[in-house]
DNA sequence: AAAAAAT
């Protein structure tokens, strides 16, 4: 029944994109036009020094266009790939063993251009089959290129030291995820893959490799170089044919810039070894693409954007709502009483999916924090459903744990840093909710794209607090956002409500016993997480109400001198460790409702009181005053 | 003391 009204709403999109197949081709052939002007050195940009400037030159000859890809290509159902000359056990596995009937739109525009050898740069949205997109295509050319690894007893001669096509992710699990999709794929065919992440065992893998071989190796930066940079691993690959950066701008951006560069060093030059190059993702921004000239082929290659220019990457039937809290102290309380509204409308009704939500939050620390709260909650509430979480502070085998529970659950909630931000495809996720704003537009966008995957519904909830909105305006123009005003504790002051709502009484009586330790990590890295286009002060008084409100210290925890300084001297509000410092004493224990305020002079909040008082219509102020949001 | 990514 799913799988029914996923080819209908495929089918749909197709037609949908039938209509304007002059202004498609339009598009894709003034972006390669575009792509050749920019090629010429641009005197605004510094000269980058890197050795991929060497790749293609700008004397390249004139590039063609996307025009000749004409309908005779066209392909839409996995079935046609026959008539593409796929090997019948790859379409075979694609369409008997895993079920595939009709193409989404990057897997009917790109696969072949990508078979004809072509480099493809591809923008869809998020759950769209991105990962098979490209699989297709590396794999049946792998097999093109060695025929015998159309049958699967040709695995005996692959070697660790010959590796055809390599795919890159930018995490670890989402390398896992491609590398079990590729297994699947390639079940019926010889052809052999191997996983490379790090914090796993490096010399299994490296024992699995040599006595399997490897045709295709997916894997995370970090522990693909250093497989490559050391000699005994046996690990090489001197015929490279395709290399896939999934995740394309997140790979491209200088947080990989570095290590993608001397990956590449490793690799044989494409000028000696022809090399297909597949850059996949539902983000591409422009300055991306100015970078990705140097990997691609400008005489041969397709820019296809199944996401019109003017169009937002998101998902029409996923709504969006931003819940403006009065401040920091108030997200926790927020966010269970929007969690146990959902829960209770799945529960009520027996058509929607069970319950399923990832929280997204800015730091580990913080994540660590919420599900210790939420797992206590469960404690006391039988309706709460299973929490997990996973950051990078975990160990890896507890982070696959995560996943793979997370992923099974008919009904969870996953606590997640941006680990799982992008690419990963947990089944029926109803609801993804971010704490504080995310770091940029794109991420907004990958985060959200956790839900509403492969035609399924779901819904997106931001929870910001009041001072964030002017940056939240500012950073997530031209998303279909709507406010949200029926969540009570949103708007409700917890310092001072005089009979305080159930929600912020089970939240404070779960949260004070978090240790204090967590605590004041989730305090110093919330502050450090902080920068840009939020106010410093108002984050400091902000997260310094949340400790005292939610976390019922007496007051904000100490953060050293170098911190302080490096944060600011001006910024009031931050208290600083001395020789004789001791942990804050916890205001109210687990009487509950006992709590008002009162008693709470010490330094650091002393000086805010005053501060928030002295300044009237300060910045406090305003932000404090009731404005329109979205 | 701020996602992620090698040990």
């Amino acid at each position: 029944m799913m799988k029914t009204s996923l080819l209908r709403q495929a089918a749909a999109t197709r037609v949908a994109l039938a209509v304007r197949p002059a202004q498609a081709s339009f598009r894709a052939s003034s972006a390669v036009l575009a792509l050749a002007r920019s090629s010429r050195p641009s005197p605004a940009l510094p000269r980058p020094a890197s050795s991929l400037l060497r790749f293609y030159s700008a004397e390249s000859a004139a590039p063609q266009t996307s025009s000749d890809n004409g309908s005779s290509n066209l392909v839409t159902r996995f079935e046609d790939l026959r008539r593409l000359g796929v090997h019948e056990h790859l379409v075979n596995s694609l369409t008997k063993g895993l079920g595939y009937e009709t193409m989404t739109d990057v897997q009917s525009m790109t696969i072949s251009p990508a078979l004809a050898g072509k480099d493809v740069v591809a923008q869809a949205k998020t759950g769209t089959g991105k990962t098979l997109a490209f699989l297709v295509p590396v794999i049946q050319r792998l097999i093109a290129s060695q025929p015998e690894l159309a049958s699967p007893r040709a695995g005996g001669r692959a070697r660790s030291d010959d590796i055809r096509a390599i795919v890159l992710s930018p995490t670890r699990e989402l390398a896992e995820q491609i590398g079990v999709e590729a297994k699947k794929l390639c079940r019926g065919t010889g052809v052999v893959i191997q996983t490379a992440v790090g914090g796993t065992q490096k010399n299994a893998m490296l024992r699995k490799t040599r006595i399997e071989g490897c045709h295709l190796l997916v894997a995370t930066p970090g522990r693909l170089h250093d497989l490559l940079s050391d000699r005994s691993t046996g690990i090489d690959a001197p015929n490279l044919a395709a290399l896939v950066l999934d995740e394309a701008d997140r790979m491209l951006d200088v947080g990989f810039k570095a290590e993608l560069e001397s990956i590449l060093d490793y690799l044989p030059h494409p000028v000696d070894v022809p090399r297909q190059t597949l850059l996949y993702s539902a983000t591409i921004p422009k300055n991306v693409v100015n970078i990705a000239r140097k990997f691609i082929n400008p005489t041969n290659f397709e820019f296809v954007q199944t996401v019109r220019a003017d169009e937002v990457p998101t998902h029409e039937r996923v709504p969006q709502f931003i819940v403006p809290c009065r401040g920091f102290e108030n997200l926790p309380p927020t966010l269970l009483e929007l969690v146990r509204r959902e829960l209770r409308k799945t529960l009520d009704d027996s058509d929607k999916l069970p319950f399923k939500a990832i929280v997204f939050l800015p730091t580990t620390s913080s994540v660590q924090a919420y599900a210790t709260i939420f797992r206590r909650l469960k404690f006391h509430d039988r309706l709460m459903p299973r929490i997990f979480d996973i950051h990078s502070k975990l160990s890896q085998a507890a982070r696959t744990r995560s996943a793979d529970n997370f992923r099974q659950a008919k009904s969870a909630i996953l606590f997640s840093s941006d680990v799982s931000a992008r690419g990963m495809d947990f089944p029926n996720v109803t609801h993804v909710i971010q704490v504080h704003l995310p770091q940029d537009r794109d991420l907004y966008i990958h985060r959200i794209g956790r839900t509403g995957r492969a035609g399924k519904q779901g819904e997106a909830y931001l929870l910001t607090a009041d001072v964030e909105i002017p940056a939240a305006r500012s950073r997530l123009p031209g998303l279909p956002i709507k406010r949200c005003t029926d969540l009570e504790c949103a708007s409700m002051d917890v310092a001072r409500a005089a009979d305080v709502p159930q929600v912020i009484e089970d939240i404070k009586n779960a949260a004070v016993k978090i240790p204090y330790e967590v605590v004041k990590d989730t305090y110093a890295s919330l502050l450090g997480n902080a920068i840009k286009d939020v106010d410093k002060q108002d984050v400091v008084y902000e997260l310094n109400n949340m400790v005292k409100y939610i976390f019922g210290l007496d007051q904000p925890p100490a953060l050293s001198t170098k911190f302080v300084n490096h944060f600011g001297r001006h910024i009031k509000g931050l208290r600083t460790v001395t020789a004789r410092d001791i942990e804050p004493r916890r205001e109210y224990g687990n009487r509950g409702g006992s709590y008002s305020g009162h008693g709470a002079r010490s330094e650091g909040f002393e000086k805010l009181e005053r501060l928030a008082a002295n300044e009237n219509g300060g910045s406090r102020g305003r932000a404090r005053a009731p404005r329109p949001a979205f």
